[in-house]
RNA sequence: ACAUUUUUAUCAUCUCCUG
């Protein structure tokens, strides 16, 4: 029992549900009764699947088999709710659980508190979270990362520098998880520096930034435009053994994307795909819309000493053959071919692939190529929606709007997409 | 004795509006 156990829970960890299911069919064949260690193994796949329908199933199953639901299942399924984004019958349950001579413990609360926070219900996750000594549990470090990044998220970041104070008053030591978290919601206030030297506080403590905390860190300074920052940090986390990976990329994309550096993106592009690293939607939809973000091209001149200050790690030509590199290029036309390049790599481009292409031809009056992409969206089964037509009525422009309104307004309709 | 089940952090977001 034990054996197959262990199988399903990888199976259902994993995703793949049907194969758990199997699994516990065959186990049932062979004379073998699954446990409640089994069925929570199913119930916590379900909820990662957002299967809520095949965790009923199984939780009617259990009950015809007289085994007790016990606390380890309530708290799967109320992570399976919270997954859903069915925050209220996650609450409903968590009421519910002293009727069924289930007392929540501390995995109880954090589930709720997090998806509570997910759901937009941040005060509600400080009540429960307030309410957690009253019931004889006290919160752990998973409550306070959980609730932190509520409240960060939030923009309530006084609060959630208070709660970061008040773990280290307890002397409940902050984790990895914790300091990441920290350096997002700084970042987010806007304070960077502070961000920074919370990096240097967490290794003091013994605690080491990890790829997700450089990541962290990477999108703050790119988000506020410190590139030259954020390339110190991308080569310092290589020289500490952490390769960068698709957002440690992707973050850099968007802040050289979003500075008007295009060019130097499409380098960083290029050199991110020689080191091995795959891109994805992401990536290509940050290249794209720093192609749409750029207005004049900034001369070369101009350019050479931006990369010279933030110091790309291919910038070690002579600034001659980087000013070469620097010939104009055509937005429309380099965007096209992204998109063609995403489709060739297996990358299906979203709507949001779509929109950003769209936005940017409407802008430079493109209009059949517009129609075009319109199509073409369409034929991949990638649905225009309202913010497709917005981008075209705003950006296309009048004269050329004029001509095709009422085509437009037909084709809105096809879609099912109501103007706003 | 050990072993199987539950919770937390990172990327673009696209148009318009507001800031």
């Amino acid at each position: 029992t034990v054996t197959y156990n262990s199988l399903v829970s990888g199976l259902a960890k994993a995703g793949q549900m049907k194969a758990a299911c199997e699994l516990f069919d065959e186990m049932e064949e062979q004379g073998y009764c699954p446990d409640i260690y089994t069925y929570n193994s199913l119930f916590i796949g379900f909820g990662r699947t957002g299967q809520l329908d095949g965790l009923y199933q199984f939780f009617d199953k259990m009950k015809q088999e007289n085994i007790t639901p016990d606390i380890v299942t309530y708290n799967s399924i109320i992570s399976a709710f919270e997954k859903a984004g069915q925050w209220k019958e996650a609450c409903e349950l968590f009421d519910q659980l002293e009727l069924a001579g289930c007392f929540p413990d501390v995995f109880t609360f954090n589930t709720l508190i997090h998806g509570l926070s997910k759901g937009g219900q941040v005060e509600q996750a400080c009540r429960i979270f307030k309410s957690m000594p009253l019931k004889g549990c006290a919160p752990d470090v998973v409550t306070y990362n959980s609730l932190i990044n509520g409240l960060g998220k939030t923009g309530k970041f006084r609060r959630a520098c208070r709660l970061f104070r008040e773990m280290k008053e307890k002397s409940l030591a902050p984790d990895v998880f914790t300091y990441s978290t920290m350096i997002a919601v700084l970042g987010k206030k806007g304070e960077v520096g502070k961000a920074l030297q919370l990096m240097e506080e967490m290794r003091i403590g013994g605690c080491n930034p990890n790829l997700v905390t450089y990541n962290i860190l990477l999108s703050v300074l790119c988000k506020s435009g410190k590139l030259q920052t954020a390339m110190e940090q991308f080569r310092d986390m290589s020289s500490k053994g952490l390769s960068p990976d698709v957002v440690s990329y992707n973050c850099l994309l968007h802040g050289f994307g979003q500075a008007g550096l295009t060019g130097e993106a499409l380098m960083l592009f290029d050199s991110m795909k020689q080191s091995g690293c795959i891109p994805n939607v992401v990536t290509y939809n940050s290249l794209i819309a720093g192609l749409v973000r750029e207005k004049t091209p900034k001369s070369a001149r101009r350019r050479v000493l931006v990369v010279k200050q933030v110091n790309l790690p291919f910038a070690d030509d002579t600034c001659d053959s980087l000013a070469k590199s620097y010939v104009e290029f055509d937005q429309v036309e380099k965007a096209c071919q992204l998109m063609e390049e995403m489709m060739h790599s297996g990358c299906a481009p979203d709507v949001i692939s779509y929109n950003s292409l769209i936005s940017l031809l409407c802008k430079q009056g493109k209009l059949e190529k517009t129609f075009e992409y319109l199509a073409q969206m369409k034929q991949r089964g990638c649905c225009p929606n309202v913010v497709t037509y917005n981008s075209i009525f705003s950006r296309l422009p009048k004269a050329l709007l004029v001509e095709n309104v009422y085509q437009l307004l037909e084709s809105m309709k096809e879609d099912g997409c109501t103007p706003d």
